[in-house]
DNA sequence: GTCTATACAAAGATAGAC
DNA sequence: GTCTATCTTTGTATAGAC
């Protein structure tokens, strides 16, 4: 283009939107027909862009996944490194549960597709659920049995205690038809959202009371 | 063929045979590619018949999906439906848990793909979703009411309960690849199921228990 | 950067011989 | 029932004009 080094900025912001445009709307489709499932004419059409154009920006549907996945990743982790110390076990843990069910509530299609991913055997992502993933897992999982040594929480298997509260959270995003078809409701429902916590919490907090 | 109404018996058998063989094959690779991720060639290869033969047993890749899903439903629905009253009503959870946990290490394949058909929101088995499931699921959400009412579980709200059964349960299947890079183990492991169950009756449980 | 046209490959499905 | 050959559709990706 003519844009001198000057205007790089402004450019740079332009394309950079149009990339978000782009990624967001793969987001929609992979999270629900998976890579192959998805047809680049789909997902430029849903970004009203066309298919040659939406090959300008990513060379191929396979860069354009990576680039979904490793967008969504980014927000995965959050709320995992917010479970510290700064609070009682457990309310740090009650807390824990709200902010990954707000995850559930906020980014359905991120956690689809990091499910769908799983389904398949973690594929793309393996290489960082071995690195960072694994990484903070452990770090979270001394913290629990330190909780458990000052008494402060039940005896539980801390890897066995982390995969709960990831699956009963996960479950409103990844069987949310399901949910949908049994209850008529979904976490968007403020209502529903309030009960499914309250549920949660009650349930796996006593559970963990140490008697 | 030239068997004749005699030999019809025989002749069914091995088309049924046959049948199961191709459906096999087809669960290994739909559950971990879905639908449209999957080739017929692929399950041709698999089952070790040519694409032509599997063509001649089932007329389209859609036909082969819809019996393979309809196969895992029989199965699906099998422990709920065991949850029963004829055991107080802790233990009957607690059973229900083990089941649960049974078919995530026994049908892992057939759990992962009644997960990737809630992800794309169940568009073949939203009818059965509607149906049976719900009818069986209303049932026990009443036997669960009844409990609470009894004194013998604390107030919660059945679906939601359900829900965190199902969840924590079937996380082992669907996540299985995570559990393994984190853990290194599988349901397979004997001592790991063992570990797995217990934590999660533990949890559930204990957080049931009336105050 | 965006478009039209098109090359190229993959995959589902069918025809017809045996 | 099973095979070989083939048709047809669909989908990815590129070429080249503007």
């Amino acid at each position: 283009m003519k844009a001198d080094e000057k205007s790089a900025g402004r450019r740079s912001r332009a394309v950079a939107a149009k990339r978000t445009l782009i990624v967001n709307a793969a987001l929609t489709l992979f999270s629900q027909f998976g890579l192959q499932g998805t047809r680049i004419e789909q997902i430029a059409e849903l970004a009203d862009v066309s298919k040659t154009n939406l090959l300008y920006y990513f060379p191929s549907k396979e860069k354009l996944y990576l680039a979904v996945l490793q967008d969504i990743l980014t927000v995965w982790l959050i709320p995992l490194r917010a479970l510290d110390n700064g609070l009682p076990p457990l309310e740090a843990i009650s807390h824990y549960i709200r902010l990954k069910l707000e995850v559930s509530r906020d980014y359905p299609r991120a956690s689809r597709l990091f499910c769908l991913e799983m389904l398949q055997g973690a594929p793309v992502l393996r290489g960082e659920l071995e690195g960072d993933l694994h990484q903070v897992v452990d770090e979270k999982a001394q913290l629990i049995r330190r909780w458990i040594g000052e008494g402060a929480l039940a005896e539980t298997e801390p890897y066995q205690l982390i995969f709960m509260l990831w699956s009963v959270t996960q479950h409103y995003a990844d069987f949310a038809s399901q949910v949908e078809v049994l209850t008529g409701k979904t976490l968007q429902d403020p209502e529903f959202f309030s009960e499914t916590l309250a549920s949660i919490q009650q349930v796996i907090i006593g559970g963990l009371r140490p008697r």
